[in-house]
DNA sequence: AAGTCC
DNA sequence: ACTTT
């Protein structure tokens, strides 16, 4: 199936998209892009029209892709409200038509959990490995991929069969929360209808859930795109291109350590959103994507 | 090294 | 302090 892009109109990336660090479950071959989502296999590729999609075992749903490329958001309206200054201007140059993903809550959840404290290419393995073992297998083009097991799969687990999948501490957090979403507990679907302040505050009572990992997952699974998560790659942005913007106290006691404070994560916090509005989650995008790839 | 907990 | 690539 084909979804039409209108380049002006519609800027978007799918190599930059699922190249993000936002996924950790997404895979190319050749040409073309392979995820599970929605308990299907999704295979992506695409070209000077737009974009050329299938799905397993279910037939292609356009307004699921559509959905959950968040080809919705008005990225050219989005860029002129945060493009404040040249830093974010020269990310957006370089990765236009990056976009979130509105990922699936459950699965956003339990992978920032496995974050802390974790670079990419391990998170990866984790939600793989964890996938792999407990989710369904599906084989589409002679490759075996697997969803994502559900709320009641890990709930019943101890912690013991998590850590064989090289979990660490995060293995007891992750059964303890999966306990709660599976008890009804905590419903994931009506964090959606909560405000930002709201939702999070039932999301950092989670073990594993700290402001990072909270924000992570309202503004990549729960809508709210004024969430600003503050990783090591942002407190940098904060402390080294936008310092003016903090007391030069704050600067020097924050940037010289490896974590922050509560306090400190939201004094930067509402930085980001006071100084980027509304979109504050993209511009952390882009700078993320930005400062990470910079490196190399 | 996309932090959280005690 | 925690854990692994």
């Amino acid at each position: 199936m084909e979804i039409k892009l209108d380049k002006q109109k519609v800027p978007f990336s799918l190599d930059h998209t699922l190249d993000c660090g936002q996924l950790f479950r997404w895979q190319k071959i050749g040409d073309w892009w392979y995820g599970v989502a929605a308990d299907n296999v999704i295979k992506l590729t695409q070209n000077e029209e737009g974009l050329i999609f299938e799905a397993f075992p279910d037939t292609p749903n356009r307004r699921f892709i559509e959905g959950y490329l968040r080809l919705d958001d008005d990225l050219p309206s989005i860029f002129s409200k945060i493009g404040k200054d040249e830093h974010i201007q020269e990310a957006i140059r370089r990765f236009c038509g990056l976009r979130l993903i509105r990922q699936e809550p459950w699965e956003c959840l339990i992978s920032y959990i496995c974050a802390t404290y974790k670079s990419i290419p391990a998170i990866k393995k984790m939600v793989n490995t964890i996938s792999r073992c407990y989710g369904k297998r599906l084989t589409f083009n002679c490759i075996d991929f697997y969803t994502f097991p559900e709320p009641a799969t890990l709930a019943q687990l101890t912690c013991k069969d998590l850590e064989g999948c090289g979990l660490g501490f995060r293995a007891e957090r992750i059964v303890e929360t999966s306990k709660r979403v599976d008890s009804g507990n905590l419903s994931l679907e009506a964090l959606k209808r909560m405000d930002y302040v709201e939702a999070k505050r039932e999301l950092l009572d989670l073990p594993g859930v700290g402001h990072k990992v909270a924000d992570c997952v309202l503004l990549f699974s729960l809508e709210k795109l004024e969430a600003f998560p503050i990783d090591v790659w942002i407190k940098r942005a904060a402390t080294n291109l936008y310092a003016s913007h903090f007391d030069s106290s704050f600067i020097k006691r924050v940037s010289g350590k490896g974590s922050i404070t509560p306090k400190e994560y939201t004094t930067i916090a509402q930085f980001g959103r006071e100084y980027f509005g509304n979109y504050a989650g993209y511009a952390q995008e882009y700078l993320f994507h930005y400062l990470r790839t910079k490196q190399h």
